[in-house]
Parts: C-alpha cells; structure tokens; sequence
DNA sequence: CATGAATGAGGTTTCATTCAT
DNA sequence: AATGAATGAAACCTCATTCAT
C-alpha cells in the first residue's frame, strides 16, 4: 500500500494510532507552509522547492505525502479554507449584538486575517486549468461551509427588518469580492493605517446591506 | 542594435509613416491576442509559444516587437485598459441625467464589457507581485485614468448630497473589486439572466454610495 | 551491523533452525514475487516500492534480506532458474525412449513452463549490461546447469547417429534463444490453441538437429 | 503550429523545401544517434542526456523535435527498422541462386548487422508498458515489412519442394528469435571468431527449413 | 523484523531568451 | 521582419538507498 493517502482516509486503519497521529501532525506541518505559500504567491509563483524549503527538508519527502503539486495544492487549501472559517466561526460564537454588528465584526475579521496571513488567497480560486474533479467538489463544499456564515447572518438581518438588499446572493458575491481583494490596498506597512483601511472597508461594505455609515 | 521600442514610442520618427502604421497594426494584433490569453489563463500558465502559435508566427518573432513576457503582458493590459476605457468614456460622454443615473449605467456598461468581452480580465490585475519599476509605473496610470471616470461621478454625487460613502477611495476599491470579478459567477449561458444578474449587480453596488434599490 | 547473508548461507549456521526456516520462507515470497515483476516489466521498469507493494510490506523491509535491488534480481533469477531446472530434471527422470522423443518432450516442457508460468522471463536475461562480478557468476552457472539438461540430450542424440547438427554449441543457442521468445507469440488466450502452437515449436526446434517434421 | 512534427508529415508546407531538407538531415542525425544508443543499452537505460551528449547539443534541443522520450525512441526505432530492411532488401536484390543460397546470405547479413550495429535491438521490441496506439501500429507495419523479405524466400523455397517446414510461421519466429538473440553469444573481439560464429548461425538455422549442414 | 520517514541524485519536461540567417 | 534552432535554468517527479525507532 502506497504511503499517500489523503488527509481524510486516515482512519482507514485503527492500528498504531501514535504513528498515525504523527504522520497526521507532519502533514499538517507541511499543508500549512503550503498554504501561507501559495495563499502569498499564488499556485504558478511557489515551487515545490519553495515550499521544501520553508519546512527545511527536500523536494522528495514532499513526495512521500501527497501525490504531486496538485494534490498538495488542493489539500493546502482546504487548510487554509478550514482554519480560516474556523477563526471566523469562533468569532461568531462569542458574538452577541445586533446582526448588523456582527456582521460587522465577521467583516473585519475576515478581512483582517487576510491582510494579516493570506495576502494572495484570491489567487488559489483562480488556479490553472479545471481541477480534476475529486479536488473540485472538496474546494466547493469548503466555499460554500465558508459562504454560509455570512448568509446566515445577512438572511437574519434581512428577516428582521434590519437590513436592505437586492438580492442576497449578488450582495454576498459583491462583500466576499471585496474583501478578498483588499489585502491589494490594504496591504500598507504601518499597522495603525492598515486597521483603519479595515475599518473603512467594513463600514463601507456594510452599506451593502443597507447600513449607513457611522 | 535591436529595433525594439516600446509602444510610446511609435510617433516618435514621422519618417516611413506606412511603415510604422503597419508596425503599430501588427502590435495591436499581438497585444489583442495577448490580453484574451492572459485573461484566460493567468500570467504564468501562458507561455510565449502560446501567444505566438495563436498568431501563428514564431516566439522568435515577438521580440522583434517586446523586450520580453514581461513588457509584452504589460502592454496587453494597457491596450485592453485603454479600449476598455475609451467604451466607457464614450458611454459617460452621451449620458445625462442625475449622477445615480449615470453611475448605475457606468457600472452596468464595465461590467458589461467586463462579461461580455473579456471574462478572465480579472487576472491580469493578479500579475507577478514585483513588475520591474518602469512596468508598474505605466500600469499604476491605466488604473488611474480608469478610476478617475468613476471617482468624477461619485464624488460629483457626494458633492451634491446624492450619495453618502464612508470614503470615496474605498467605495470605489470595492465597487472595483465587486465589478471585476463578476464575470465569475455572471458567466452563464442564457443572455436573459446574464443581463438580470448585470442588473442587479449595479442595483446592490448602487448601494456602496447610499442609493437604495429600487 | 546488517544481518544480510545471500541466499547460499542460509544453511551456514544449524543454530536456531526454526528462525532460519521461517527466513528461507520469507525469502523465497520475496522472491517469487519478485521474479514475476522483473520477469514481466523488465528490471529497469520495476521499483522497489512495487515489489515490496506486491508482498504488502514496505520497501525498507526488502534491505533486510537483500543488499539492494541488483542483489534482489539475480536472485530472484537464480531462484526461477532453480525451479524451471527442476521441473525439467524431473521430467528427465521419468522420460524414456530415444533422443529424439526425449529432447522433444523436454522442449515441450520448457515452453510449456515459459508460456504458463513465466511468461516474459526473456526479460530476466535482458538485464542491465554490466552485472557485478559476484553476480554475474552466479548467473552463469545458473544457465550452464539449465543449459547442461540439453546439451547431454543432443550430444547422445548425435553420438548415436540419431541427430544432426552443424555445432552442438550453435544448436543449443539457437533453440534456447526460440524457446524463451515464444510466450510472445504462443500467449493466446484459448488452450487449446496454444496447445498445438506449442507443439509446432517443438517439431520446427527439431529440425535444428536433424529430425524432420511427422 | 507548434514545430513538432513527425517525420512523415514533413512534405505538409511545400515552402521553403531547402530549409525542410535541412531540417530532415537533422532528424535523421537525432534519429541515428538514438537508434544506436537505444539498441545498444535498451528503452530504460538511456537517458535523454545520453542522447544530446552524443549529439553534442542540450537535452532541451531534443524537444525541439520530438515531444518527448517516447516520441523519440518510437520514431529511433522505425529509422533503425528501415536502416536494417533496406540494406537486407538491398542484399536481395543483387543475390541470385537458390532459395537457399539466397535465404543463407539473407541469413547471415541480419546477424551481422545485428552484432555490428544494434547489439540490443531485441529490447527495443520489449520496451515498457504497451505503446501508445499511434506508435504501435507503426512499429508493427515495420516489422511486417521485414518478416516479408524472409517469409517470400521461405514459400518460395517451400513452394519448390527445396524446402520443408512444419509451419512457416513458426520457422520464421524461431529463426527471427534466434537472429535477434545472436548478438549475445556472438559479440565477441576477434572479427574472425565472429564471422565463423555467424556462420554457424546461419547453417543452423537453414536447418529449421530442412537444408542440412555442409 | 519491520516500518515510516527522509534524502539526493538523476530523470523528463517546460520555457524565456538569444541568435544566425 | 521573421524564422528555425539552440540553450540553460529551473520545474516536476521518481526511486534506490539509509536510518532511527
């Protein structure tokens, strides 16, 4: 049995759980470099060798968990995308206000962990020529885990009277273009600047939804 | 010596002018077929031998007219932001009417063009992070002539009270933002809906500036 | 300091018989298996990882019985040229008759074990050009003692007037060189084709001593 | 139109027939150099250094020509069929006699082609996983063309009664057998040793057609 | 005994770039 | 103006081998 197995099927085989534990904690090693990697230069930019040797070890051991660039890819951002909903879900649970302030609150966060750790993360939803088709359900399914959060949110607002939209699909599409893109501008080096182009940016985006600024 | 000289410089020798209008002709052949392979693919995954092979002559011969992919890409976007450009400055020329009326046309019209002409356009804003000096220079005017259409309407609209923003600056990064990725998830097949979905994007980024739906 | 012991040492030590027992067994999965890789792939187009992937253990484990991957073909050869002698001793054995009958079934045999049971041996012998020295012994014997079963039938078959030949050597060459290739074209599908393909090459290999068809 | 292109579909542009030409001699010095490697040390064991290096250009040249190793060796592989079936043809031409006279030389010219030129032809016949369609009918419409030479000088001789056979097919796959293995017991230094080796062969195997020694 | 992990050398392939013609 | 040819660096990938556990 070949040693490559996706992150999922580890439980395939109860036995010697200390190893598996292991090897599940090298490989999460490994998908978080490859994230931060591509998440900053995006698929093309970054080589095996780049991600190799931010984790100081070869090309080849790369080789030993997953199947080829592809397949490290796909898993790095799912990494990525589960840790990044992660942050905000945590943030919503201890969340209370109206749901124009929460949704304030996911904003800035969001946006905030995207200047902060994945200035290029929009890169990774462009990559080359289709996925194969197992990898493109996987990167689906966590888009639409990530998406939900702020639906639910925005489709409170909405029910209560609180906020005003079009459509509630075109103004989720509309916030999450922006906010993925403004690492691109928000991208400045003194953090006092950086948190206040935050700020305006989620003020900003909550006029999508009907809120006026202040 | 090598003839190379970049696009600006064709006015320069009024000598040979049937030359150089054929010399300018075929640089506009191969920058158009440049900027629909970038936008497609992304500026890695185009090679050079692609763009050549779709103007079936040789690589050889690009760099009779470009120093190298990287001023060939640069020029491509300029030529696709300069027509891109021009559609809209004729569109805002023949407009009348209050600033929300035409700004929700200048919106429908980008994005429009952003559908209908070129659907991948976004990539070629997700260039390498570090353009040589001279490149990013050019790159930074093309972007601004093109925001000072929507910024003279907006602030036009503020000026006279019509609208209400948190900033200008950063209402229009993230109406820029939100109109350049549409095309994504605008792509469908039927006219019908993609001219719906066209509207209601400009009604909910209508919303970035205080204009209420409807 | 590594337990290795090629496969002849095996008897050296009487101690502990049961261990050494269950050690020969392992050796021979190993290479059994491996015999049927190489024999069908050819050396070069056989990894480790694929042998070790067939006996459901891991690469590293191979290296505890054997040097290395040059190590494991010869002997893996060895071991199939061990048993192939075998079968044809036995057969010997138990044949009677004159030369002709005899030789003739010996042929049949031969190719009948090459077509059921190794049906691309041809491959072990076509192994990297250089062999180290130790090997390449080992080898050589290994063909002389085949090759002796054939020799001793052709030379008594020739000094008894029954058998013709230009050169014992040159016969023996030629008829071992058919027998080997002939799974590449008598590898047919139903028996009973097969059946009579086989004894076409065993009345045509005849005739290389003499012996006309009938 | 990428400049890949195999050898037939060289006469496609009928322009500039100088440099198409020049282009021909080119891949046949490519061709030739990897016949010879190929044949000599087999599919696996030649890298595609090894042939640039004969040739004394780079590894990426190669790929100016070929798009890729297999590719490469399918077409080596036809270039050294047609070598070796027209200098054969070439043999029958100017030969008159006997059938077996005529199939003698025959005979004796394969074998010695075979130990001077392509000691390892017989592994390129065995090369690695099944070839892709394209290239597999080509090999086998190029192997036809050579068993046809043999073949009508067996019928012919058959057909006149100077022959005997069980079955032509299978005395020609044993004799090709035999031919194609000879290399490996005839390669040795002294060309005297080896012409009476070939000598050999060649008596031997007239006797698969029923023609005695002497 | 056996495994999982890692390595490093070497293989195939791609591609921007240069240059003689 | 354009082409065909060649290059060299760097990419992806494979695999025999080693070793701590």
């Amino acid at each position: 049995m070949s040693p490559q197995q996706t992150v999922e099927d580890q439980s395939a085989r109860p036995a010697s759980s200390r190893v598996q534990r292991k090897r599940g904690r090298r490989i999460q090693e490994i998908l978080t470099a490859a994230a931060e990697l591509f998440g900053e230069r995006g698929y093309d930019a970054v080589s095996l060798e780049d991600v190799a040797e931010r984790l100081d070890v070869t090309k080849g051991s790369l080789y030993y968990y997953f199947s080829g660039k592809e397949e490290l890819v796909t898993a790095a951002i799912e990494t990525l995308g589960n840790e990044w909903t992660a942050l905000l879900e945590e943030l919503l649970d201890g969340s209370t206000g109206t749901a124009a302030q929460r949704l304030r609150a996911l904003i800035r966060e969001h946006v905030t962990i995207a200047v902060r750790d994945y200035p290029a993360a929009l890169r990774l939803f462009l990559v080359p020529r289709q996925w194969p088709d197992a990898q493109r359900e996987r990167i689906k399914e966590l888009r639409q885990r990530h998406d939900a959060l702020f639906r639910g949110l925005v489709e409170e607002g909405v029910a209560s009277g609180e906020f005003t939209v079009t459509t509630v699909d075109t103004a989720l599409q509309c916030m999450h273009a922006a906010m993925t893109q403004a690492p691109m501008w928000c991208g400045e080096a003194k953090p006092r600047d950086r948190d206040r182009a935050i700020d305006e940016v989620a003020d900003t985006l909550m006029m999508l939804v009907g809120i006026p600024p202040r």
